[in-house]
DNA sequence: TTCCAACAGTTGTCGCTTCAACTTCTTCGG
DNA sequence: CCGAAGAAGTTGAAGCGACAACTGTTGGAA
């Protein structure tokens, strides 16, 4: 195995998103849990649901739109379950599927934590950055996401969160409790 | 609490962002642990003393150059010590102090490793940016890390892994076992 | 029809991270 | 000096994520 180094261009660069991989997820994860008593996963789960139409989803489907694994998304249910947050139903259609389903409780919450988390995610990230940045950062993230979505699971998210620029095709409007 | 809301823009910025947070860690945390049996975050602990003039570092030191607390650290390094790859041993100057040694071991594994997670960097990362994405992605990048690094342990970093453009000033040359 | 491969989820176990408490040591104000 | 405040680390408990093994179900081919 006989790899080029990363010169020190690329090196500071790398650097730089290995420090941000460790600390921006703490800092986000806190604030949700100390505000709301919800992690950031569970979050994306709530969001995910709560822009549903049916307010549910198929397990796997949760699954690809949260960047997660099944059996992650399982537990993590599983406990969101025990706390009244979602429910969970065996799909009559396909006996080995489980719809998941938000609950009345679930929505509350998240509107009560969408502004907190909001507000962290400008103060640590949208604020802090220009808009040139910011356009910059969206076709970064993408060219990455792209190269590491080896099973194609985020087909989805791009028809959803598209800014315009960098599929080229008109997105969908703002949706409501996604930050 | 009134937030104003994210525009598209910005959304489409911030869910790629978020779903990046997910994945990456995950993939090369994946590929160190195969290849080297070697987390992530040890890879960089163990880079960290490699890097230092005295293959040594102290427990706070060390903590600010990986971006962890002080807890987490001194879990992995007693797990690190017990395989074998560092040591530890009390400062005589400062006897609250604990000094972290790499042992040969240790630089044994993290040169063994490197090529690997290079690789790994490089595929996922910097060869799927064009060298204006990486420019852009340090300065990104660097924003970001200014404003969540509010105790300011980040100021090593800076100065060791500067590519010249971002703060100014010339930085050292390409350091052997950081990719 | 029957069988088998692939799919959808769940569960258990293990290792890692976090949080809060605690010990020991240093420093600084009085 | 002396005592209090704070720093440096360590530890234990609790919770979350990854991996592998497992159950139950579906769809298709022989």
């Amino acid at each position: 195995m006989d790899v080029p180094w990363l010169d020190r261009t690329q090196l500071a660069a790398w650097v730089r998103v290995a420090a941000l991989l460790e600390v921006l997820p703490g800092t986000l994860d806190g604030q949700l849990r100390r505000d709301a008593d919800v992690t950031l996963f569970e979050y994306f789960v709530l969001a995910m649901l709560s822009e549903s139409p049916t307010r549910s989803l198929r397990m796997s489907e949760l699954a690809a739109q949260t960047s997660a694994t099944l059996p992650r998304l399982s537990h993590v249910v599983k406990r969101m379950e025990s706390r009244g947050l979602v429910e969970r139903r065996p799909d009559p259609d396909d006996r080995r599927a489980t719809t998941c389903v938000l609950t009345d409780g679930g929505l509350a919450r998240i509107e009560q934590a969408a502004p907190g988390h909001v507000a962290a995610v400008r103060e640590h990230v949208v604020d802090v950055l220009t808009p040139e940045q910011i356009t910059q950062l969206t076709g970064i993230a993408d060219a990455l996401l792209r190269s590491l979505d080896s099973s194609g699971g985020m087909a989805a998210m791009y028809r959803r969160y598209d800014d315009g620029a960098v599929s080229g095709a008109p997105g969908a409007a703002t949706p409501p409790v996604r930050p």
